[in-house]
DNA sequence: CGAGGACGAAGTATTTCGTCCTCGGTGCTATACT
């Protein structure tokens, strides 16, 4: 076997410096490289960038690679080309300018290039895919693959049309690679790629020197006043993460007034200003940064003391997501989350409400008209909003009465404007469950009385022993002894993992066991939580699933 | 779903209370203008 092996080996010695692959490292490389698409979910921190990097330069051709922001891809270029020694990444987007973006051509022209940065939207461009077809690419990879789940829907609607172009440019293997997944997400990254037979290899999501902590408060008022002491209070560098724009300008200069170096950092901020705040973060100018989502990929700081949530965000995946910045470096770090149980309302709402039939109907007749049609020509006849348009299209999509083409959008062959309508309204409310149930579970991760990080890593479908010795729970008294006993009491037979099927709601997999419930992951309506008691009274309600096929 | 601001009523002074309304996150790209 191990030819292969040896010059993946060779190659990150002496290309990268990379002396000892670490684990899960060499069976992703060999899998990409001889040819089968992978996911790779793993830790930052861990190497998932080296897995593309190495097999893309041992491969001849060009790997494409496929970057959610611009400011990411340019680091991402420039950390490669310093290793290779040469010019040998290229990215482009529209800050690239003309000149650049056809020294990039010529050089995937030429084989020179052996990595191409692009963000979706690119992709869309059918010049852009036929260029990248004549000359094969080595590699499809997809960073910050999550993007697809989080972002596909209808905010970045280009990620949901990847897989088309996967199979424009001859499906390539496909290299998937994410730092935090949760079931759901990972089985719909392999879906919205069409990834054939992946090798999916999951590293573990335990963070064991991040010290995790709830306080609970009832006014905003208490709240905000134990966020700033505390805050106060902490060595930094640390970041606190609330929910909007404003927040972020109300808390940090609440901080400055008690003499902390705290910056505001979101969306709506002028470009120079966002680079600004991040550049005095890295260098260590800044004690704090308060920051809606928007500050995030691509921080890669690794003394990051605290990571404190005025607000708590939409799911764990993101929870997951935004504590994972502290304690890179290993040493000890804190997250802490102030909690409200009214701050889950702004989530709800993003998770948004049912959509209208009547434009739904709209749309769905506009783009049969039309189509192939882009959704920004389409909005000319629909005279909707781009949101409203964007969701609707989405859902009339995801349910299969129209198709997301790279030339447009267009109705399904035979697809009618009842059913499909009706379709994409069952649609939304099964993705308004989905999205429910992630806010409960991290509702769930907030109101636990068991181990903070027993729940969120039965969230990500982990074992563990229920007791982490460094959470909040577990530094109570007795909280050790008490794990033990739920652990020794856990339900047989209905472990985490386990698929099972449920007479209403379908097919899912067990996330989590306690001596007298279980929760489990629906594909239909999301995570679910079921007392022992009612599935032993309901004879049926809840079986194996391979009991159920045998 | 909830916060916060605007507004009017209450009742005779300055404020307080209720109701209604609006707003709220994430990024690409293209294009016009300095």
């Amino acid at each position: 076997m191990d030819r292969t092996d040896r010059l993946l080996r060779e190659v990150a010695a002496s290309r990268f410096g990379i002396e000892e692959l670490r684990e899960g490292q060499p069976e992703a490389m060999q899998a990409a490289a001889g040819g089968r698409d992978v996911l790779a979910v793993m830790p930052t921190g861990h190497g998932k960038s080296a897995i593309y990097q190495v097999v893309g330069a041992a491969l001849p051709g060009t790997a494409v690679v496929v970057s959610p922001l611009i400011a990411l891809q340019h680091d991402q270029v420039e950390a490669i080309n310093e290793d290779l020694g040469a010019e040998a990444a290229f990215a482009v987007n529209s800050r690239v300018g003309a000149r650049r973006e056809r020294a990039a051509w010529a050089a995937v022209e030429d084989g020179q290039a052996k990595f191409l940065f692009l963000a979706p939207e690119q992709l869309v461009r059918e010049e852009t895919v036929e260029r990248l077809a004549a000359h094969r690419p080595s590699l499809f990879v997809v960073d910050e693959a999550h993007c697809i789940s989080s972002w596909g829907h209808d905010f970045r609607p280009d990620y949901l049309v990847l897989s088309e172009t996967v199979e424009s440019l001859g499906h390539p293997p496909v290299v998937a690679l994410t730092a935090t997944a949760s079931p759901h997400t990972r089985a719909e990254i392999v879906d919205r790629l069409g990834m054939r037979d992946p090798l999916v290899i999951v590293q573990s999501f335990d963070r064991p020197n991040i010290e995790l902590r709830v306080v609970r408060h009832h006014g905003s008022g208490d709240k905000r006043r134990a966020l700033l002491r505390q805050v106060e209070g902490l060595a930094g560098p640390g970041l606190v993460y609330v929910a909007t724009r404003r927040e972020t300008e109300q808390y940090a200069a609440e901080l400055r007034e008690r003499g902390v170096r705290a910056e505001a950092y979101h969306a709506g901020r002028r470009q120079p200003e966002r680079e600004d705040v991040h550049a005095r973060f890295l260098d260590n100018a800044l004690d704090v940064v308060v920051a809606t989502t928007a500050f995030g990929m691509g921080i890669d700081k690794p003394d990051v003391r605290f990571v404190v949530h005025a607000d708590i965000p939409d799911s764990l995946d993101s929870y997951y997501q935004q504590i994972g910045r502290a304690g890179r470096d290993g040493a000890p770090a804190l997250a802490e989350l102030h909690y409200r149980s009214e701050d889950l309302g702004l989530q709800q709402y993003f998770a948004g409400a049912a959509p209208d039939p009547e434009d739904l109907e709209k749309v769905f007749r506009a783009v049969r008209r039309e189509g192939p049609v882009r959704a920004s020509e389409l909005r000319e006849h629909t005279g909707l909003g781009p949101r409203a348009q964007a969701r609707a299209l989405h859902l009339l999509e995801h349910s299969g009465g129209v198709r997301a083409r790279r030339r447009g959008y267009r109705a399904a062959p035979g697809a009618e404007v009842g059913p499909a309508v009706a379709a994409a309204l069952e649609e939304a409310e099964s993705q308004h469950r989905i999205d429910r149930s992630r806010i409960e579970m991290m509702r769930g991760y907030a109101e636990t009385d068991g181990c903070r990080r027993d729940w969120l890593l039965n969230y990500f479908g982990e074992e563990t022993d229920g007791w982490c010795g460094n959470c909040d729970q577990c530094e109570e008294e007795g909280s050790a002894a008490e794990a033990e006993e739920r652990a020794a009491a856990t339900p047989h037979g209905w472990e985490i993992q386990t698929p099972v099927a449920h007479r209403e709601w379908g097919h899912g997999i067990v996330m989590g066991a306690e001596p007298d419930r279980i929760t489990v992951l629906f594909d239909s309506v999301g995570y679910k939580e079921l007392s022992l008691r009612l599935i032993e009274e309901q004879d049926g309600l809840l079986v194996h699933e391979r009991a159920k096929s045998a």
